[in-house]
RNA sequence: CGGGGCGUAGCGUAGCCCGGUAUCGCGCCUGCUUUGGGAGCAGGAGGUCGCCGGUUCGAAUCCGGCCGCCCCGACCA
């Protein structure tokens, strides 16, 4: 393999990672092992996630779980074992989910009269409860979501883009109308694509589903679809509205205004730590990783420098009373910075450097003796490397501005690449298929509404329609033709490999 | 499950073809000197060579079987 061959130049020298351009999957693994976001577990298929990473998705939840409760959604916990006869009532669901369904055959060292599912998600249980909950309309919506681990028992396992456990949230809600439940399914596909955008700075573009991506179950799904550096995509969010196919299969039936029984339209809607792999691939260069302000668990670190024992204890200590003032909960009168002091003795600076920047951390604050005769230190972006003094004294008001304008050039950097290896001008079926054997792209194409085209493409070049996507995304002049047969188009569809 | 690759110290590896009790780098520990971009020197700890069996006076090395992991496919948030 020419790759690895490249890397035997490496061998001995453990520190440099590989590159994206040698090896995107390869590198994609080294950074999250090195930046201790993840580790491979004694289970295969499973992983760990260190507190680097957990950090990471404790602040995706605060801020998603904020915006759903501002949406007026209410948290709950069901069980992670469904009894099997549940996954069955829906007849699509069960075909969908059953071969990757890890099933509990024993208990207590006796052979279970009913074996119990492992969740792969939560559909049956909840609307089984929904419908004891129900009666009448007066007690719809409920709005629910929970916070969960479930399980699928996937054949190949990537670090974050796909394990056989993973942590993900499930909104499930039932209303009384089937454009209520719309409503609600797109609603939390914008909330999706807002936290994705304006939190992980990640852009995303929010479409439909083809019937061969559909959820198992669902009358329609929506997804957010964001674009890798490797030009690949990362479904990274996924709504559903349900119809009323599980409010049937578990009698979630209510009466309405009229007294009349009707079944409930539900939706379901997830996100999961896949998003970390997201943010990995989105914002990671070959230095390391880089996070954005609003997702990182450190913002800035603080590294001293010193030469005498004077110096090291001047320099801690300023450095520490830097942190304590930035960091503090104590003083809500300004916005609270999150800092670390870096103060391990017998590392050098520069190895710290290299520490805290493969690990992501947005801003480094450096201060040996020179700076604390001038009350200011070098401060270091992550993002862009820019490199400048700043005064002790300016640096409580300026952090939080700073901080702001990473987030948005990162969100703006990252939506500029997107576009450009975006392909909207009309191309030949021959010329898609070198594309996507080649540096891939998001193609947005004709496309005729023929599955049969659709499974013919991936089979012959392995991508697939990522979605039909909502109107703000379309080209200003639509495709008239199917990219493939020729044929009048349905719709306009974006085309790409996936993870 | 199909194809490919690999299992030797915490990590990365040499040795294997051609059998004689394991090499080097990183990391770790101790001491001294160091600290504005991956520190230096000295000393030290750490090994069922993936597992089981066979051949042999002797196996990391040869033979057979098994297990595990990674990569590429099929399947998928």
């Amino acid at each position: 393999m020419g790759f690895l061959d490249d890397r035997d130049r490496h061998m001995s020298d453990d520190k440099k990672l590989t590159t994206r351009a040698e090896n995107f999957s390869e590198w994609y693994n080294e950074l999250v092992l090195r930046s201790e976001l993840a580790d491979y577990s004694p289970v295969r298929g499973c992983m760990v996630i260190r507190p680097h990473g957990y950090g990471i998705w404790e602040r995706m939840q605060r801020a998603l779980d904020d915006m759903f409760k501002a949406t007026g959604h209410v948290n709950a916990y069901f069980p992670l074992f469904i009894p099997e006869s549940f996954l069955s009532k829906e007849a699509e669901h069960v075909e969908g989910f059953a071969p990757e369904c890890a099933v509990v055959t024993m208990g207590g060292g006796k052979v279970l009269e009913e074996r119990l599912v492992v969740r792969p998600t939560s559909e049956t249980i909840i609307y089984s409860m929904f419908a004891k909950w129900v009666q009448s309309y007066r007690d719809l919506p409920l709005l629910y979501n929970q916070w969960a681990n479930v399980v699928r028992w996937e054949m190949r396992t990537r670090l974050f883009l796909r394990t056989m456990e993973f942590l993900w949230q499930e909104g499930h809600t039932a209303h009384t109308t089937h454009d209520e439940a719309e409503e609600e399914t797109r609603r939390m596909l914008g909330v999706y694509r807002e936290f994705m955008e304006g939190h992980m700075a990640m852009p995303v573009i929010t479409g439909q589903k083809t019937d061969s991506e559909r959820f198992a179950g669902a009358l329609r799904t929506y997804s957010c679809e964001a674009m890798m550096q490797d030009n690949r995509a990362l479904q990274a969010g996924t709504s559903h509205n349900l119809g009323q196919n599980f409010a049937k299969a578990f009698d979630l039936s209510f009466q309405n205004e009229q007294g009349e029984q009707a079944f409930a339209w539900n939706t379901s809607w997830g996100v999961s730590t896949r998003m970390i792999g997201g943010l990995v691939m989105t914002h990671g260069d070959d230095a390391g990783l880089r996070l954005p302000p609003r997702l990182t668990p450190i913002q800035m670190v603080i590294v001293p420098i010193w030469k005498t024992d004077d110096e090291r204890d001047a320099t801690i200590a300023m450095a520490k009373r830097i942190a304590d003032e930035l960091g503090n909960f104590k003083r809500p009168d300004h916005e609270r910075i999150r800092v670390h002091v870096d103060d391990r003795q017998g590392v050098k600076p520069g190895s710290k450097y290299y520490h805290w920047e493969t690990r992501g951390i947005p801003l480094r604050l450096e201060i040996g003796p020179r700076d604390l005769a001038s009350s200011s230190g070098m401060l270091v972006r992550r993002d862009s490397r820019e490199k400048r003094p700043i005064a002790f004294d300016a640096l409580r008001t300026e952090l939080p501005v700073i901080l702001d304008q990473i987030q948005d050039d990162m969100l703006a950097a990252a939506r500029a690449r997107v576009e450009a290896n975006s392909i909207r001008e009309r191309i030949s079926y021959d010329r898609f298929k070198e594309i996507m054997a080649g540096p891939g792209a998001f193609v947005y194409a004709g496309w005729n509404g023929d599955p049969a085209v659709e499974a013919r493409v991936k089979e012959e070049t392995k991508a697939t329609i990522r979605c039909i996507p909502d109107p703000e995304f379309r080209s200003p002049v639509p495709p008239t033709t199917c990219m493939v047969t020729g044929e009048p188009a349905k719709h306009e569809v974006i085309w790409a490999r996936a993870y």
